[in-house]
DNA sequence: CTTGGCACTCAGGAACACAGAGTGCTAGAT
DNA sequence: ATCTAGCACTCTGTGTTCCTGAGTGCCAAG
């Protein structure tokens, strides 16, 4: 049904409207890509194309427009990821280098996907199950109060003040901290909560009140941040370009944690690692914008998702070079410190 | 010059531009607010106060538009702070007291001004300088490398990892913990400097390049900490707004943590707890928008400023009430924790 | 299967008229 | 001295009409 030369015409069509934002017509067409046909014989195949449901136009008598059908068609089969340049990879690499800690990573990371592509760049903070226990911090504040803090082997810093159900000197806060490091450095996060389960039971029985208050808290906090924060850049790349569904929309969306978890979720597939593109209405909300997105993190294991959020009319394979250059690069650094 | 009558106008002008966004001609103004006066008088007055620059007519036989000036003339004089509900206020005591630490109160606090005032809410994170050191710790990650963690009492908690100049044991890393914390415990961070200054000479020989190594990236976490994050929220609330700057200018601005920081900064006068009002042409730049700012924090010093960001056609009194009484709470949980 | 020709359609722009809101001014009323 | 009423004037915004040009679909010939 959809010979070469029809698919050479969906693609020219795809490129031609990314570049030119209008409908592209025959003549024009079979004028700026070589395809040695005339425009009457484009026409007939951009016939086909719109029977087939991945083009459209507008209204009558205008250029013709690709759908989501055609995009998804498009980004499948006709196109390849474009790489990026030498000098854009270098200066991915000596802007990342930079960063001082996990949020300044990430921080990093979100802005340079957003200048890279010109546009929203997203990306969720590595989760902590697959990571491990660094170190756990009891600070003393009064005798009735005591921070704690939780160091994971990705650089995360947790904390939280804690109210005592009664005084407790420092030593025996010291004590308390001693034995937590003592059974818990190292392990992966999702184990805490069974190594935890009796330890109360193991210590003095003065210790015991305080320790399950420090503990609870403990597991509330692994709980609470399972699912992750996620942060945003470049809302301002969305003022240039129009969106079907209004801009408002998409700005609600991007301040709105739980959605835009579910975006970029919805990405996943069998293999994290690949390249993920939903293309308009593929998507739950936001129906009239699509999202490159990919898995980073060290090799075997993936932490989080990174990506961009576009209008559908985007361009797709130099998109979806740059998410995947930065996420390897991103990886890269993580899986240094 | 300007008598009580035209100021009566003024303001009612303000009033009914700000609720309708359309210019308000006399005959409207001259029923809706009961001036008591004919349409005829009420030209004459508006015709003075165009001369006076208050207001201005978009194009002959339009009504009329306040100018920045009229604006400011109206918040000094002509309104008064709308206090806000009583349910108001609930809903923003027990939102803001559910808040775990101190990142949660910032990221409460922005979101519940941007919804409150339905405009772009703006927080700049509690200043290092006037909080103190509640403690250092220093966990190490291997021979070469230790994590420093600085917790202040304001809960604030920075880190860095550092790379060491030779190999340190455990045991010498707890050293220096116990000397750090031991001098610099509850001291405001702005002695640190000083404090520091001269530690390396007074430890043994052997410590002296991992103190110093140490101690500088303290200093360096200080002094880049000065300038503060600025976070933003409701984005979106731009969306209906028309600005006469570009849209995109002003997602810009926020996305660039120092032109916020200076739009913030420059609100600050003699009372930092006052709340200042610029605008339109008086922000140096984004001269299309106006900004309510005051600082918060426990009374006597000020930790930092809030504030909201909207078109200049806004409801001074009504977005003053909220953000005033939204530093009002943020202060009294910081100073509760 | 491709191509040239031709009639047809429709969005977008230009020209135009017109109603309505609003103003400024002047002369009379209070 | 100030307010008011009346009136002529000036615009913007809207609706109408017309026209052009890009683009299509179809048909018949190569």
């Amino acid at each position: 049904m959809l010979d070469d030369r029809k698919l050479a015409v969906l693609r020219a069509i795809v490129e031609d409207y990314v570049s030119t934002n209008e409908p592209v017509g025959s003549k024009a067409l079979a004028e700026r890509h070589n395809l040695k046909v005339s425009p009457a014989t484009v026409r007939n195949d951009m016939a086909a194309l719109e029977e087939e449901g991945y083009i459209t136009q507008p209204h009558t008598s205008a250029g013709r427009v690709p759908t989501d059908k055609g995009y998804r068609l498009f980004v499948d089969r006709l196109s390849q990821v474009k790489p990026l340049s030498a000098a854009e990879r270098r200066a991915i690499e000596t802007f990342l280098a930079g960063a001082v800690d996990l949020d300044d990573v990430v921080t990093r990371t979100v802005r340079l996907l957003a200048q890279l592509t010109r546009q929203v760049a997203v990306v969720q903070y590595p989760t902590l199950t697959r990571s491990t226990v660094r170190h756990v911090e009891l600070v003393p504040l009064n005798e009735r109060r005591v921070m704690l803090v939780l160091i994971t082997n990705t650089g995360r810093v947790e904390q939280r003040v804690i109210e005592l159900p009664e005084a407790v000197d420092d030593t025996r806060i010291a004590h308390l901290r001693a034995v937590f490091n003592a059974s818990l450095d190292g392990c992966g996060l999702s184990n805490v909560p069974e190594l935890v389960a009796d330890m109360p039971e193991r210590l003095p029985v003065e210790d015991r009140p305080a320790a399950a208050t420090i503990l609870s808290v403990l597991l509330e906090t692994l709980v609470e941040r399972h699912d992750e924060k996620i942060v945003f850049a470049g809302a301002a790349n969305l003022a240039g370009a129009d969106f079907t569904t209004g801009l408002r929309d998409v700005l609600e969306a991007l301040e709105e944690q739980v959605v835009l978890m579910r975006l970029l979720g919805e990405t996943t597939n069998d293999t994290p690692s690949a390249l993920t593109v939903r293309i308009g209405s593929e998507n739950p909300y936001l129906r009239g914008t699509s999202i490159v997105a990919t898995g980073y993190g060290s090799g075997d294991n993936q932490l989080a998702r990174l990506g961009v959020l576009g209008p559908t009319r985007m361009d797709y394979p130099v998109t979806m070079g740059a998410v995947r250059a930065v996420a390897r690069y991103v990886s890269q650094i993580l899986a240094a410190s």
